[in-house]
DNA sequence: CATCGATGTTGAG
DNA sequence: TCAACCTCGATGG
């Protein structure tokens, strides 16, 4: 699920549970094994994310680039410290998913296998495990093996003593030096967490203001605005009301700006709750019902045919750049 | 069990 | 503009 949000919680989990750790590297499906050999007895030494790209700094002056592109993922095992910010997140989010529904994105348990973080203080043991349908591995308990057995497909398994993380599916996993880390992050546009935020908002403010392109394609470039993906590019435009084939150099200032806050807005959610919140503005009993329907859980996005939530007109989609856009004709005109 | 589609990007033509 | 990349849950027979 890798949109700007995900990236940036597996940026957390490493700085937490791998940096200033030393770390093995292999490549059990053997794609990457050139790669890992190089990274491996090395100390990691930092985790960023910009967009949906991670970097993680190992001593030496290396860098490991990962993308995740559309469905590649990092499963956690061990010792897995969480983030207390994430973790009181997900309290307070609770955990009364069903299989199929949405779930943040890493499913925390503490060692007695029961969901308790809702207390903010200490970190404490747990596991996290980006997939649900892991739950039942766990801790290096009695009698369960260390390492992990390997499932699948793995293209770069990263091991320190208790902790271990699986990337599967990559875009794209690649050695760096400082100087091509550098010339990556340049070629992005800005990152709200990344970026400051009002200088951020300017230089998007700026590209958008003069491009003919549509908004809906703008959004969706990484090198206008970085982290954004087809969920949150519907939504946002939704939340504007603004018609997704509006020019950018179109599109109202005050307009540009709001998109900009927005967008900030919500990665900061999504981010902390792990779950893409575009209907932020609901209230609890409101969210609950919506949590309920696979379909009522963003204000357009998969919502093809069915009744706008405000207007009622049915949401449309139409292919975007190959990619499927949904948006409401009347509230959006 | 086979097929499809997905919250993405690259590069060939 | 579109196939390829490469993984897996959902869907249908």
């Amino acid at each position: 699920m890798p949109e700007g949000h995900s990236v940036h919680r597996i940026a957390r989990q490493f700085d937490r549970n791998f940096v200033g750790r030393l770390v093995g590297a292999s490549s059990p499906q053997g794609r990457f094994t050139e790669g890992a050999a190089v990274l491996d007895g090395r100390e990691a030494t930092a985790a960023k994310a910009v967009g949906k790209q991670m970097f993680l700094g190992f001593d030496g002056d290396l860098w490991l680039r990962v993308h995740l592109g559309l469905y590649g993922a990092w499963d956690f095992a061990g010792e897995i410290q969480v983030d207390p910010t994430i973790a009181s997140a997900n309290g307070r989010m609770g955990q009364t998913n069903q299989r199929g529904t949405d779930l943040p994105d890493e499913t925390v348990m503490d060692a007695a296998g029961e969901n308790s973080l809702t207390s903010i203080g200490a970190p404490r043991r747990a596991r996290v495990h980006v997939r649900m349908s892991e739950q039942t591995t766990g801790l290096p308990e009695e009698g369960e093996q260390w390492p992990p057995p390997v499932v699948g497909q793995v293209r770069l398994r990263l091991l320190t003593e208790s902790t271990c993380a699986d990337l599967r599916g990559p875009t794209a996993c690649q050695l760096q030096t400082p100087e091509e880390m550098l010339a990556t992050i340049a070629k992005l546009g800005p990152d709200p967490l990344v970026d400051d935020p009002a200088a951020g908002e300017e230089r998007f403010v700026a590209v958008v203001r003069r491009k003919p392109t549509s908004i809906g394609l703008l959004l969706m470039d990484q090198n206008v605005v970085s982290g954004i993906g087809n969920v949150y590019r519907a939504e946002l435009l939704f939340r504007a009301r603004l018609n997704p084939h509006a020019p950018g150099r179109e599109v109202p200032e005050e307009l540009v700006r709001e998109l900009w806050r927005d967008w900030t807005r919500l990665l900061a959610i999504g981010v902390e709750t792990g779950q893409m919140m575009t209907m932020d503005d609901l209230s609890p009993q409101e969210w609950r019902a919506a949590m309920a329907s696979r379909d009522d859980r963003h204000w357009v996005y998969h919502r093809a045919g069915l009744p706008c939530r405000v207007c009622g007109t049915h949401v449309v989609v139409e292919e975007m750049a190959s990619r499927k856009l949904y948006w409401c004709p009347s509230c959006q005109a």
